[in-house]
DNA sequence: GGTAACTTGTGAAGAAATTCACAAGTTCAA
DNA sequence: TTGAACTTGTGAATTTCTTCACAAGTTACC
């Protein structure tokens, strides 16, 4: 198969966000005009973002609204549950825990590891947080498909070693820091701080 | 000036991330073959990144730590400080509120506000938790640079045409919904769910 | 059945981003 | 002063991504 696009699996994610909200509101069909209009971009790049994965539309009509999302489930990965894990339960890494929307989209948080002593033990969300030195043997026992990293910048590159260390595949991480991991592992960083500097170079050169 | 693309922007941020990252460890010169290992790039990437703007190097020696990270702060339009206001104080909203690492940045928060009445009135991080509906108002006042948007996604449409109608030309929007704005502002989203989907499509498809 | 109005799927064209490759400048040491 | 070792800056080549444009299929209606 070739291979896909980020930018393309990016507006997968929100074609089916779309159509989630179609679905729940009865519509039946839709096309990728009406598609490409609400995601902010164009018909033609819809019906090429689905291509790579087949044919899914009928001509002159549009694309069943039940029937494309449950392939973009597939084709996501989404029709299975993943198990993730919290690493660090400072202000982030607790509010990660707290919400709930993860879980509603099939990414159940299984553990929350911290290194501070004075935070292990405590409780999350009804989690109780444990020693970041005993991950390699619990992922062992039943490994994580997930590392969510909300750790200091400082700490990253180590915590992040450990995780791969420990066999997990993919890393969502939260500390501004670029982590370098063999490349069998998944990395998507989210980084705030970058965000802001895109918003500030925007305001700036505007 | 020709339009600058947003993957470039992104990895300013990650050079000047490292170049603040050498001139803390008190190296003096670096060369893009230097940046370009730790930012996952190539030395011509950054060489063609930093050529958009000027040149900053010196042939057979590269560019010095100090005056390149200077630079980039400038084109970035990091040289002053930036008023934020986050919309929403729940648990995302109220993390990023108690997250000093924005401050640290320039990225000042001057208030944070919520149309939850039972939330108005308490305080976050020293900040009291102002109505929503007194936004307008204040930001004619005095107008803020960039709104957070840590809303439901529901509410996070509305919320954005209220920013924008308050004169707001930049919206960093933590909701997972894909918003509609004027070309004349600037957004950026940090959409966590999609990160996730990402990782659960590398994972299934790796 | 015929035709008007839609809409998909996809090669081809076009645009954009990345990488190549090398002239030209700098440093250092002998 | 010369030469070796580096490194930048940048047109050109290449690769990747997006848009165009249209044949082909579907529906609705008379």
């Amino acid at each position: 198969m070739k291979r896909i696009a980020d930018s393309t699996v990016r507006r997968l994610s929100i074609y089916l966000r779309f159509l989630e909200d179609f679905e729940k509101r009865g519509i039946a069909t839709i096309s990728s005009d009406e598609l490409a209009a609400r995601g902010g971009t164009t018909s033609a790049q819809v019906r090429k973002d689905l291509s790579f994965f087949g044919s899914f539309g009928k001509r002159g009509l549009g694309y069943s609204v039940a029937e494309l999302s449950a392939r973009l489930r597939q084709i996501l990965g989404l029709e299975r549950e993943w198990q993730v894990i919290i690493i660090g339960a400072g202000k982030i890494g607790a509010a990660l825990a707290q919400y709930h929307g993860f879980a509603q989209r099939g990414f159940r948080i299984v553990a929350v590891y911290d290194s501070d002593p004075a935070k292990v033990g405590r409780s999350v969300d009804g989690l109780v947080i444990r020693p970041l030195s005993s991950l390699p043997d619990e992922a062992k026992r039943q490994p994580p498909d997930i590392a969510v990293l909300a750790v200091p910048a400082t700490a990253a590159q180590e915590v992040a070693d450990m995780v791969v260390k420990s066999g997990i595949r993919a890393i969502l991480n939260f500390a501004p820091h670029q982590l370098q991991v063999p490349e069998s592992v998944a990395v998507k960083a989210v980084n705030m701080a970058m965000e802001l500097e895109g918003l500030s170079f925007a305001l700036t050169n505007g």
